[in-house]
DNA sequence: ATAAGGGTTTGATCTCGATCAAGTCAGATA
DNA sequence: TATCTGACTTGATCGAGATCAAACCCTTAT
């Protein structure tokens, strides 16, 4: 393990609060591995061996059902995921994928599963994990059933562009670049390639300008009294 | 509070593993109350004050936005609900109302907040919980993405039929009653009623009769074939 | 540079589900 | 029993989104 992968792993609030000699028997139960783009890492109704974490690339979650696929969500380090399904000892609910070039850490369950019984403060740590995930399904299943695919892509973009805002020190340029090709966004948003297109062009009067992979929102105003922004939706925090 | 009302709780996974002093406690902070059908307990947005417990009755969670609203889930009893808000002592992201006259029990958050932090074994069964409610909350993502509004009504009537056997002794009538209102089914489902009415149309040739809230199944594999269950979406238990 | 190939866009058409408007039915009420 | 009310159904139409097919990038490799 490089040594600057550590501490981010340290750093996760999932691991914090435990012990350093806790934190280090897990880790060396650990591996570190590197995967190149389009690997299939896990797939539903498998066992679930390792609880993972991202620590560079970027991992799609999917779920496959009568010969349909859809995407689940996007992962970005440092994120860890699917705990829920190792803490139950249950089968994966979703498959997982590298999208790019990714380094993983794959901690086996087993051992997931004896901190969690033997270490108290790993296991009120895992509470603020999953209350905060399952709040997110919540949020995304609102976000499917009381919105159509337009105002889902208008809301998605203001989330992009409030994302780029953060990290990049051009404080408002009003432009970006979508963090993953149009087909996993359009799937990520429940819709198909040709109809992201086709919403594309619908806000188009709403200043969303479109090159490529490259975003400009030129007229916020307008995007946002379409989007109808809702915290109890969009907001990561709440 | 009734006699026969306390044992109930004490039975909720959740509380088992608790003291007996400690569950009096919390028993003693908490309120029983009796509603009337169709009042509205809590709003999406406010503050989380209570985590409730259905004792008697039932209540659907719901969400609104755009001016539309949409079931989000049907809660029979003994069961509680919200308990992720409490604990993040964060907004509830869902409303909930009766559906007919209840008897719920209110547990004051801070109490349970409270509990949490001196309880271990507390902690660790709200991880049991969170678990199970945030897996629910992915295959019911699932299953709206992946599946049509047929299929879906397909399923849903599989698992009434599955539940039915269960808890009556007749034991394979292929006859069972629906829990609730044909527009709350629709709504839970993602469709409009009159949708609803139409998919029910569909399916007769799969052998499902409806008489009212009477449903009928006399093609069981035709049914099957059509609905092609996965136990990664439909099974409770997985 | 050029060719190849994947990702994206566009167009035409189709299907599913939504909406609007009546009509039917059943249970509750008087 | 008559009627009222709300829940459900049916029909007609509409719109959103899916599908199929073809064209169009834009990147990558030769």
């Amino acid at each position: 393990m490089r040594s600057t992968d550590l501490p981010k792993v340290r750093a996760l609030r999932l691991f914090e609060s435990m012990t350093e000699e806790r934190f280090s028997q897990l880790m060396n139960a650990a591996y570190l591995q590197t995967f190149p783009a389009q690997v299939e890492l896990i797939t539903e109704g498998q066992p679930s061996d390792f609880l993972y974490i991202v620590m560079e690339g970027s991992v799609e979650l999917f779920a496959r059902a009568n010969g349909r696929e859809t995407v689940m969500q996007m992962l970005e380090p440092v994120r860890s995921f699917i705990l829920a399904a190792v803490l139950k000892d249950a089968p994966y609910l979703m498959s997982a994928r590298t999208c790019t070039s990714s380094r993983l850490l794959m901690i086996p369950s087993e051992n997931i599963r004896n901190a969690f019984h033997d270490d108290d403060g790993f296991a009120r740590a895992i509470v603020e994990d999953l209350a905060d995930t399952y709040r997110s399904a919540i949020k995304e299943q609102k976000n499917l059933k009381l919105r159509t695919a337009v105002e889902r892509l208008a809301n998605r973009l203001l989330q992009f562009h409030k994302e780029s805002a953060k990290s990049e020190q051009s404080s408002s340029s009003n432009t970006f670049e979508l963090p993953y090709g149009k087909r996993t966004l359009a799937s990520l948003l429940g819709m198909t390639p040709e109809n992201l297109s086709r919403a594309f062009n619908t806000l188009k009067p709403y200043g969303v300008e479109v090159k490529g992979a490259k975003i400009q929102l030129t007229d916020l105003p307008a995007l946002r009294a379409l989007a109808k922004e809702n915290p109890l939706i969009d907001d990561p925090a709440t």
